[in-house]
DNA sequence: GACTGTGGGTCTGATACCGTACGAAGCATG
DNA sequence: CATGCTTCGTACGGTATCAGACCCACAGTC
């Protein structure tokens, strides 16, 4: 652990920066800290930070006139959000909401809009990453069309597994059943099938993931191509 | 109908650069035909033309590899394809495929990169565009969520509708299908609901619409959202 | 007018998921 | 230990959609 290192670039995004363009920004970086539950942005409210996650998970949630939500991307240490404020958009769409404490360094809007247009570097990384969670937001809208809810339960908790450490969620069913907009009995029974299989354990608030690759293979229609464009888009690009 | 006009300002992203703008940009254009079926990019394969349609439907379809196919989001002379394009992005993660006959005025993929970087006012336009796009995606995967065929249809009905002139969408409920991800006879049992309802006429091959404002309101938890938030990006930009 | 291919309607049984409800188990509080 | 709250397990009937198959209607061709 490199001591002399600012814990910032444990977001993915700020670390692939080139140094000199990361020591013009990291001023206006500010860290928080970000309980689950905490909204980072509103529906229909201005976008007042953007945040560059350092540990945690947050959601993008979207809602339907009539109340039916789902969640439509999920983001860790590897993004930014909300995405919508590279492009110069001051209202968000969404509600973006932190699913597993977490903590963050975030940028004021104004800021943020400032060094887009000033430091090219950055511009650069925060488009390539809208790209990538585009292509999330693709293969989410193909998995809820085509795949079984046990597909959609195994996806998901890789993507969860992907953006913590270890092998330890804390997460409960009820919750689970909102993201993916199904009951909550629907996710107590398909956890239990990838209980049966060995792939997970599932005890009272927490999951654990047991055995990633067999999981990995049990979704492999469904888990798998965003991630790996995520690192085709992030590689080679300084 | 201003005979002085360009067709290419039919596609609405083309119409809305100031002139000056588009005078420098406007050499780069090539005028092209699309039939139906026309793929305009390949999954894994370069991109080489980005198309700014001025009539026609396009799909970017995504497949999964089992080879589950599923349509993520649809295009008319409202946008441009393929959206990665703007991101610096050379290699296509998608089909985008012609869905009824139209044609289009397409650029180079090195000119639309060169015109990126040199104009600001185009790459404005470009990166408002990928975000409108998303957010039909973000839609499209909530609904795919929580929605029924039928509503799911009458979803997608009035976005062709919004897309085409007319009322009259040729369409087999075979390609509708593939575009839903449901079984054939399932689009053929929500096309009667529908038709009973008195929305829309089906006759072999074609849809009409008849009662768009009944369909929409019909259909009125699944659609609507990306259309508003289109309009709201899109004006008031220069 | 017969032939052929595409597109559309309908049937069967199977299954996945739904809405709802209720009870049991874990955990904190006093 | 009693209480209350959250979380989880399970059951019921109902419905939407599935997979697959089959036949019919229409449109073009020779």
């Amino acid at each position: 652990m490199a001591v002399s290192f600012p814990s910032s670039v444990r977001n993915q995004l700020l670390a692939i920066l080139p140094e000199a363009d990361y020591r013009q920004i990291a001023p206006d970086l500010e860290y928080v800290e970000l309980p689950r539950g905490l909204l980072l942005a509103k529906a229909d409210e201005a976008i007042e930070h953007v945040y560059y996650l350092t540990s945690g998970i947050g959601s993008l949630v979207a809602s339907t006139p009539e109340g039916n939500k789902a969640e439509a991307g999920i983001f860790g240490n590897e993004g930014y959000v909300p995405t919508s404020a590279a492009m110069g958009v001051e209202l968000s769409v969404y509600d973006v909401i932190m699913q597993i404490d977490g903590d963050a360094y975030r940028m004021a809007f104004g800021a943020f809009r400032k060094w887009m247009d000033e430091n090219r570097s950055f511009g650069r990384v925060m488009i390539r990453c809208i790209e990538a969670f585009s292509i999330q937001l693709t293969y989410t809208a193909v998995s809820n069309a085509v795949h079984g809810v046990d597909e959609r339960l195994a996806r998901w908790l890789l993507m969860c597994h992907d953006r913590v450490e270890g092998n330890h969620i804390p997460l409960t069913h009820e919750f689970i059943s909102l993201m993916l907009a199904v009951r909550r009995p629907s996710v107590t029974t398909s956890l239990h099938v990838l209980e049966g299989n060995g792939f997970i354990r599932s005890v009272r608030g927490h999951i654990t993931i047991r055995n990633r690759e067999a999981l990995e293979e049990f979704a492999r229609d469904a888990y798998g191509k965003p991630e790996q464009e995520y690192r085709r888009l992030m590689t080679g690009l300084f």
